[in-house]
DNA sequence: CATCAGTAGATCG
DNA sequence: CTTAACTGATCTACTGATGG
């Protein structure tokens, strides 16, 4: 058997305040002022969330996922722009195309991260791999005038750490001789996976850095955390993360969800948004050849509390009609569960597999 | 106990 | 003047049922 080179050479590519950036390349009139990009719901003028902010904004205090009337109060001078995802795809999908050619094996992460092995093209060399990636990054701002961030060392994790370690156009390198040291003084929150919740329950044991986490022994880990939670930290504080690159990932599920104008009460209130949610979800599925053996339907009340209902079908959903059916019989499912106002509805399919196949010998 | 179905919870940008 | 205002998408853990 082969024995996988021992060392490999990872990098995290995150682009800078994506959205943001992207909507502040188009208004070059706006210099370095501010730059919002919202999702407005049309409820009231101020209605949604922020989804990127440039970082100006973020020296304001401005968050992604924060309520738009309160980046508006800590930043009432910014230039607001609604979200355009199809925009923002077709540049993530162009630059990420490029960095193929710096690379072995390139994951897509999300619209704005990408991971590269570039092990075998620098010949397990940090310098040579380092030079190639300064020459992506010089190339993004050159033909997209974007910046990026990026981190390299050896392994997933410890790459995406690093890219977010210096931002915006950060670069940053450690070596394995050096993940400790990067590691150990860093927030717990910094770790993938690591957000308020896990952060709160830690700190109560008085854990709060990496090095605190490695301090502590993986059966109180598992204690605390469970042991998906805890072992993953256990390995994590060490830098430890074997995970290959994937390059062929693929969603596991789909989901649209919307907010209603007005909260709504019963089904014949949510009938029209819910058939018009099928119709996407059926769309983009079949547009992509997918077919999907679970499917299910979410409400989001005026308390914010999350209701849902799915169920799974033993072969694959074969006609838009049956599908809006098994989503309207679910919907009224969950209203009979207990009253509330719905704020909020979604549709939600998984289960994905290759097309039923065609009949053929019992076709004659 | 391995797997599956259904649901709630957590995280991320 | 005061108050409340909070998206959209995904993944994963937990729970209980089922079958070997």
């Amino acid at each position: 058997m082969s024995s996988p080179p021992s060392l490999r050479l990872i990098a995290h590519i995150d682009m800078d305040a994506f959205f943001a950036s992207v909507e502040q390349r188009k208004h070059p009139e706006w210099g370095n002022d501010p730059v919002l990009v919202g999702v407005f719901t049309g409820r009231s003028e101020d209605s949604g969330v922020v989804s990127s902010a440039s970082y100006s904004a973020r020296k304001m205090g401005v968050r992604a996922g924060m309520p738009i009337f309160q980046a508006k109060n800590l930043c009432p001078s910014a230039h607001w722009v609604s979200v355009n995802h199809a925009e923002y795809s077709t540049i993530s999908e162009q630059i990420f195309t490029r960095l193929f050619s710096f690379a072995d094996v390139v994951e897509l992460a999300s619209i704005d991260e990408a991971y590269a092995d570039l092990s075998i093209k620098a010949k397990g060399d940090f310098s040579a791999a380092e030079s190639l990636l300064r020459e992506f990054q010089t190339l993004v701002k050159k033909e997209w005038g974007l910046s990026c961030s990026v981190g390299l060392s050896v392994n997933k994790l410890v790459a995406k750490m690093a890219s977010d370690a210096r931002k915006p156009a950060g670069f940053t390198v450690v070596h394995p001789d050096e993940v400790s040291m990067f590691l150990d003084p860093l927030p717990i929150k910094a770790l993938l996976g690591v957000g308020p919740k896990t952060r709160d329950e830690l700190k109560e044991k008085g854990i709060e850095t990496i090095l605190d986490i490695r301090r502590a022994g993986l059966s109180d880990l598992v204690k605390w955390l469970g042991t998906a939670k805890g072992n993953y930290l256990f390995a994590a504080s060490r830098g430890i993360d074997a995970a290959p690159l994937d390059p062929n990932r693929e969603r596991k599920q789909h989901s649209r969800i919307v907010t209603l104008l007005q909260d709504a009460q019963s089904w014949t209130d949510v009938a029209p948004r819910v058939h018009d949610l099928v119709e996407l979800v059926w769309s983009e599925t079949a547009e992509k050849g997918q077919f999907f053996t679970q499917l299910g339907v979410l409400a989001i009340s005026s308390s914010l509390k999350q209701y849902s209902k799915s169920k799974s079908l033993t072969v694959p959903c074969a006609t838009k009609e049956q599908f809006s059916g098994e989503i309207e019989s679910l919907f009224l499912l969950l209203l009979e569960t207990e009253p509330f106002l719905i704020r909020r509805i979604g549709v939600r399919v998984s289960g994905f597999t290759a097309p039923p196949k065609q009949k053929r010998l019992f076709d004659f």
